[in-house]
RNA sequence: GGAUGGAUUCCCGAGUGGCCAAAGGGGGCAGACUGUAAAUCUGUUGGCUUCGCCUUCGAAGGUUCGAAUCCUUCUCCAUCCA
């Protein structure tokens, strides 16, 4: 099987501008394509694991992928999709952001024997002039056109600052200035970027009279149509420091039966014939499947240690509601109010409630256990000298646990 | 620059002097049912030392016994005109 036809079958392309030619060239390995990242926070998120592994997976075909971090671009901000006006950054909250990315990155794409490249738009973006630029390449673009492409669409009723209506024009220059200096003749992005592709794809085609080709993937959506990788409490990140392990396992464990099946073809690299053997599961069969898709998923963002440790964790919580590796919370000397402590301030403490208000209403309902015992009495107390060596297990709700220890 | 409309709690959105910690919906949280799923049902959803008190309706002042509601100034946003 072709890796074109590997990403199709998959479901991970949604667009292409150019079928046969993008086919020929990345089942050849003569693809040298650029995905961008814009640095708008400090971690990756799961949005971006996804434009990694096609990387991964084209890289692994030959061609040569080059991560191209937004350095410049985050300084204006991409609209697309987008209902609201993004917050502007800082210079030094940019590179910082680059920072972290460039070390995520790393862990997912080899960049050994320039058999990948790593580049800041940052270094050709920063420095241009204003009338030069228009000159050269403002005659090019068409307002009319740029106003009718599909990203601004949603922002024509928000309005839309001259500023972030650029985003177009910069990623375009950008893939005009790979295609020259790197002879980069492809962009992939998710599908959100389709029309600031083509732009790019329009300029390197009256500058030079060369082709250049696009393709963009699907965005993860869940069976409702919304993003995945999004909690309540924000994204999920890839760094361990954002979004622990466990809960980045807990993410995946717990998505809908209708997306357990999508998420694997389109993010694991399973091999197809055993993601089609899944495809009969039923029922209660699928939690299985949701077992595989948060184990391979943890592995590949935090490695086969970590997901193991994370996936007995979670199964030893489950059925005993206790393990060795679970969320901890320290108490010291000073909680203690005549050695013992409030359940409402303990949990505060634990980090499972966020006020004395929303704990007492948990405890009202009965979603609170300590150590497997409900607790139903808003004014109960956990005596310090009952937190052994081991600590105490916490829980609050089905699925939020927390052990507590004293130093 | 001119005209008009607008800013309400996590979001959308009612409320136009006291009955407003503020309807309704969404989302969240907890419970029941389950499979750590979905759907459904129930409860809950500003804070606190919780039968009471404190802080919230873009910001700052003012009127009033009493203001989300009335007045003044300011900030921001949208639409139309230039």
């Amino acid at each position: 099987m072709t890796v074109y036809d590997e990403l199709a079958a998959r479901g991970l392309i949604a667009q292409v501008t150019d079928e046969e030619k993008i086919k020929d060239l990345i089942n050849e390995g003569k693809a040298v394509f650029y995905i961008g990242f814009d640095p708008t926070a400090d971690s990756l998120h799961v949005g971006h694991f996804m434009a990694l592994c096609l990387m991964k997976r084209l890289q692994m075909a030959g061609n040569k992928p080059i991560a191209l971090l937004g350095g410049g671009t985050a300084m204006v901000g991409d609209p697309s999709g987008r209902t609201d006006m993004r917050q502007m950054m800082t210079k030094e909250t940019i590179d910082h952001n680059i920072e972290c990315f460039k070390k995520q990155i790393g862990r997912f794409i080899d960049f050994s024997d320039g058999k990948a490249l790593l580049v800041n738009n940052a270094d050709w973006l920063l420095d241009l002039n204003y009338i030069d630029v228009l000159r050269r390449i403002g005659q090019y673009f068409s307002v009319n056109r740029m106003l009718s492409a599909e990203c601004y669409k949603q922002r024509m009723e928000k309005g839309l600052s001259f500023l972030e209506f650029n985003y177009m024009i910069m990623q375009s220059y950008d893939f005009y200035v790979l295609f020259q200096e790197y002879g980069c003749n492809m962009q992939f992005g998710g599908d959100d970027q389709w029309s600031n592709m083509l732009g790019g794809i329009r300029l390197i085609h009256s500058k030079m009279g060369e082709d250049a080709y696009a393709m963009t993937i699907n965005l993860l959506l869940n069976s409702e149509g919304k993003k995945m990788g999004k909690t309540q409490s924000g994204a999920v990140w890839l760094d361990p420091e954002k979004t622990s392990p466990f809960d980045f396992y807990q993410y995946w464990r717990n998505v809908a039966d209708s997306d357990v099946l999508n998420c694997i073809r389109m993010l694991t690299f399973l091999p197809l014939e055993q993601i089609k053997e899944m495809e009969d599961w039923e029922g209660s069969q699928l939690n299985r499947a949701k077992e595989i898709l948060a184990f391979e998923l943890t592995k590949l963002v935090h490695g086969e240690e970590e997901a193991k440790k994370a996936q007995e964790g979670a199964r030893a919580l489950f059925s005993s509601g206790n393990a060795a590796d679970m969320p901890e919370a320290v108490l010291t000397e000073e909680d203690f109010e005549d050695g013992s402590i409030g359940i409402l301030r303990l949990l505060v403490k634990a980090g499972l409630a966020a006020s004395n208000g929303e704990a007492r209403r948990n405890v009202l309902q009965g979603g609170v256990s300590i150590d497997g015992e409900k607790v139903t009495d808003v004014k109960a107390a956990v005596a310090k000298d009952s937190i052994g060596t081991d600590g105490i297990v916490i829980k609050r709700g089905k699925k939020k646990f927390v052990k507590i220890l004293f130093h």
